[in-house]
DNA sequence: CTGAAAGCGCTTACAG
DNA sequence: CTGAAAGCGCTTACAG
């Protein structure tokens, strides 16, 4: 491994002065600055990271939480956030915490041990412990996707959307509409937009049966069985729309109203928020809204950006969407 | 930040001893190591990553190169790759080439001076400056999908695969069969398919006419442009069934075939390769290979324990796959 | 069983 | 414009 050491002995110069020239501050002949460069392209000599990184206390890195790695949305988002981070001479460290909360906490200590320069969190809870370890932490913290006390972040449309879809389910003249969801651990996906739902009903003053509410796990089955559910409890009574939480769900849930012969939409109309590629292939295609995830996570990594330049923000940014009108309503 | 000092000062031992007993080698008695045990737990000491790598020059970091994060191929096998090294401790450092082969090359170096302990590689070709940036790395590299002299590499089956499609679309009783590849500077992909496919059909002595063999670029775009010059070229001689290298331009196959009410398979079958969600969803639903890329990914990361564990290999594994027969065919 | 010392490869005032 | 020196937070022989 070539060394500073080398560069600055074949060169015929102190280190001091190459790391000068390396990092363009201070004072350094041009003659100097020539020769250095020369040897550098001979040798391709690259600094040690780690040395930078314990000097500096800078590692170029930045942490990525994920929930899972795996999905269609987490790819957007790190991609979206790659696209700006790569751009500024960062990588991305990421970790996926299996929709482990506990690994959230335990990831935001161990990325900092790493010495990442910041952390980027997609969060799926807003628990005490979680907030604690966020707050104790050394290093910048922003948040996609839920919204977090005292830290920057940027949400999604949830409310805005889920009414939004609402307005549309009733232009299109749906007055029985029913909901799927998820549990309520999550806030941003299992809270706010069952209360943008129950909301936009009251102020419609629309009609919302007991049985007509129903929550899954994000998983396409337990849409599928959600919308079982749903149907075997009073068949003489459903609704002649479902608002489905997410994508994959809505398509579990045209899956089992396929099979239970009833059409989409003629008998029950549905839609949902994500946007997944699936959801333009499935039959009918399916309505829903895109949450613009790529965007997003370019969003995000901004804000980290100018966390980074020293900007103390908690600003609370909220990102566009749209709604994408397809077969299923 | 608490350092090693602070611990050492805390707990009345000297660092030595503390580092001792971090690594839990060499000896440390009883009531040290209870004292030291308890002081980290009062801090909550970590130890910064950055000094351990720069003495030990071990990061516990492992770099992957891949030529695009946001695609379904690819975060099947980083979830594959980060479900062994995570539990092995070792983090994963993503970068994204962009398709863009130079970047391949500037990665192995970036990843190197960050001090990563080793690399993976999906590599999309095997040009020489690559095969000798990889011969002038410091650290490991393994290789997915690819074959890459003289490293370890897992990858897929891509002649077997090719040519079992083949094998049974000729089961299906059909005998005029077409081909959509994609650019021969991807070895895998580009070449391997093609040629099982052209070995096979000289093997079974069945007629290719050269309008039946197109080229895309692996978007949905390219399979629908690729399948309507092959149609245009010559409608009174099409082949009975198409074999397209990827799902993605299958699905595009697909839609130009319906949009040209093409009954598939009735008229025309189309087999491909990817076994994408997309696949379990289109009408007909696509009969494609499973290349199971999650396990891949964990038996990459595998190879790449061993070269740390300094089993010297160049081992070439070459992973299963299985074959979904669906409507399409 | 324990501590003092050296050193990993850098950067950064400081003195000249 | 340049170099000597100190120090970032660790680990690892080595001597005791």
């Amino acid at each position: 491994m070539t060394t500073i050491n080398d560069i600055a002995r074949l060169a015929n110069v102190s280190r001091s002065t190459v790391s000068r020239c390396l990092n363009n501050n201070g004072y350094v002949s041009e003659e100097a600055k020539e020769r250095i460069d020369k040897v550098i392209k001979e040798t391709g000599y690259m600094p040690s990271q780690s040395a930078q990184t314990l000097r500096t206390k800078k590692s170029g890195v930045v942490g990525v939480i994920l929930p899972k790695i795996s999905t269609e949305t987490a790819s957007r988002v790190v991609s979206g956030i790659n696209a700006v981070l790569q751009n500024n001479g960062f990588q991305l460290l990421l970790t996926d915490t299996s929709l482990d909360p506990a690994k959230e906490i335990e990831f935001i200590r161990l990325l900092q041990a790493k010495h990442v320069d910041g952390i980027i969190l997609l969060a799926t809870n807003t628990e005490k412990e979680l907030l604690q370890a966020i707050e104790a932490s050394k290093v910048p913290i922003v948040a996609l996707g839920q919204e977090i006390p005292n830290i920057a972040s940027v949400t999604y449309s949830d409310y805005a959307a889920t009414q939004d879809m609402l307005a549309y389910f009733l232009e299109k003249g749906h007055k029985h509409i029913g909901y799927i969801g998820v549990y309520e651990e999550d806030p941003a996906v299992g809270v706010i937009r069952k209360q943008a739902f129950m909301d936009k009903m009251k102020q419609l003053d629309l009609v919302l049966k007991d049985n007509w509410v129903e929550q899954g796990d994000f998983s396409i089955e337990s849409g599928y069985e959600a919308m079982k559910r749903m149907v075997e409890s009073d068949k003489s009574n459903l609704p002649t729309a479902v608002f489905v939480a997410t994508d994959n769900m809505a398509i579990g849930t045209m899956q089992y109203l396929k099979e239970a012969s009833y059409r989409i939409p003629a008998d029950i109309a549905v839609g949902s928020i994500g946007a997944s590629t699936l959801s333009a292939f499935v039959e009918p295609t399916l309505t829903t809204v895109d949450f613009l995830n790529e965007e997003a996570g370019e969003r995000v990594a901004t804000l980290m950006l100018q966390a980074f330049n020293g900007k103390k923000n908690t600003e609370k940014l909220r990102h566009s969407y749209r709604l994408i009108k397809r077969d299923s309503v």
